[in-house]
DNA sequence: GGAATAGTGTCTGTTAGACAGTATTCG
DNA sequence: CGAATACTGTCTAACAGACACTATTCC
């Protein structure tokens, strides 16, 4: 809740607590975008110019200002890390994972960070002014990071990672993924890259277009493809949300069903 | 992120951004606390005494201390309202939920909260000293909100509920909501008040027994119900969090499958 | 006995995965 | 032609839901 301790004598704030007499907190956003480029994940990271961390990868990232929600902070960075219009970068699923609040995840002073993960398509090199030039595509597939990052970036890019995962399996994120026409070999391959699994191909198929709404057919030149082959229909993402039933990971040695 | 724009000439930053310089963000942790209590759904609010909203219901909080992290002032304030130690409150399920940061939410200043949701047992009445005398089960069942609340905690508990409806599909903290030895028919219980659905008997206890670690079956004395009826065994929760396949809700007249 | 809950067993329509087979394109 | 991708169709083992039946307890 908000400032019921502010009552003196509050078992909570035993002194008339004031928030304002504490050190204060600063909130900001960190974000983890990720896109899918050559059957890889690839996630956006900036190489931090100051100290600490000088040198290192970080998330693109910044302050909430007093006149904006978080949210809003997510996609103003969003936008201007990808070079692209806040107009235009509204498009893209940009979702809220959650929020991290160790005391000294910043060494300087008490940083309280609200994690978004956002969904790309295969978009040019990152084009941004200012030291967004810093900004690099950078393969994420196995289970490790992509490297040392600064601060708790690591723990935000791997929780980013598993949430993304998940998600896929129970709602039509995926066509975020894609560019505004895909065929469904492209939509295959995001699961088949996030997952780091095979799909068989005709079963995908007939889950995806099982679920109306989770994509629907183009009527434009029916073709196109990525490399040689016969020419595949394009779809375009659809209205619905959640996929029923859901599109679960093959194997997953847990729990067997009666 | 964190700081990169306490560089001069960052275009997120122009001149050189300090986060001291401007009005505090004060950060707090919202609970939303659920129970199941004679198969309805219960939720914890506390009655306001202060300004603004005095004398509306709202979640219960506080605000994060500049030595703990939002998850610790969670458990912190869930074992002040029950009444319990911190350390026996520790064993609940306690899960953050998301943070809510509308510049306006509170009206007297910048105010971001973390929430979380907790869900435990039925417990005696809530009791712990001070202010957490005004804090009251409330049944929480239907899609409306159980009255009228403050700031934006309608919003927060709307959310929470959805979210643990979901999650009980997917993991197996159902049995967070039992008291330590249980009957599969209580556990049922718990599955029929959150979704508000009823559920066939022996097909529910079949798909529980099917996933290894969900429960373990207790050795005491067999019995005990919630009324008459033959006496259940008695079981605990196991150690597994996933239920492979999930316990998917009925119905949902949603996408069809193939 | 009647009602209520626990627990076992069975039947059946549906489904998910596997895979055969054809179509279309590139080199 | 061979390789690669798209797409259709089919077969089968497994499963989910429905439900019959028995057991045990309270009233």
């Amino acid at each position: 809740m908000s400032l019921t301790n502010a009552a003196p004598g509050s078992p909570r704030a035993p002194e008339g607590y004031d928030p304002t007499a504490f050190e204060p907190f600063a909130v900001a956003v960190d974000l983890a975008v990720f896109t899918v480029r050559d059957s890889l994940l690839h996630v956006l990271l900036v190489e931090r110019g100051e100290d600490p961390y000088r040198g290192a990868w970080a998330l693109p990232g910044g302050f909430v200002r007093p006149t904006e929600s978080a949210g809003q902070a997510a996609l103003r960075e969003l936008a201007e890390e990808t070079g692209l219009s806040e107009e235009t970068a509204g498009a893209f699923h940009l979702e809220q994972l959650r929020t991290y609040s160790a005391p000294d995840r910043d060494p300087r002073m008490r940083v309280v960070s609200v994690a978004y993960a956002a969904l790309v398509p295969d978009l040019p090199e990152p084009r941004g002014g200012g030291d967004a030039a810093r900004a690099r595509w950078t393969p994420y597939s196995g289970p490790a990071p992509p490297g040392p990052v600064a601060f708790d970036h690591g723990r935000i890019l791997a929780d980013a990672r598993d949430r993304i995962g998940a998600r896929l399996e129970y709602t039509c994120l995926a066509t975020s993924f894609c560019r505004p026409a895909f065929t469904l070999g492209e939509l295959r391959q995001v699961y088949e890259t996030v997952w780091g699994v095979r799909l068989d191909s005709p079963n995908f198929r007939r889950k995806v277009l099982a679920t109306p709404g989770f994509v629907e057919p183009l009527e434009g030149p029916p073709r196109r493809t990525g490399g040689r082959g016969k020419p595949a229909a394009l779809y375009r993402a659809g209205a619905a949300t959640t996929p029923h039933p859901p599109l679960l990971r093959p194997d997953r040695p847990e729990g067997r069903t009666a």
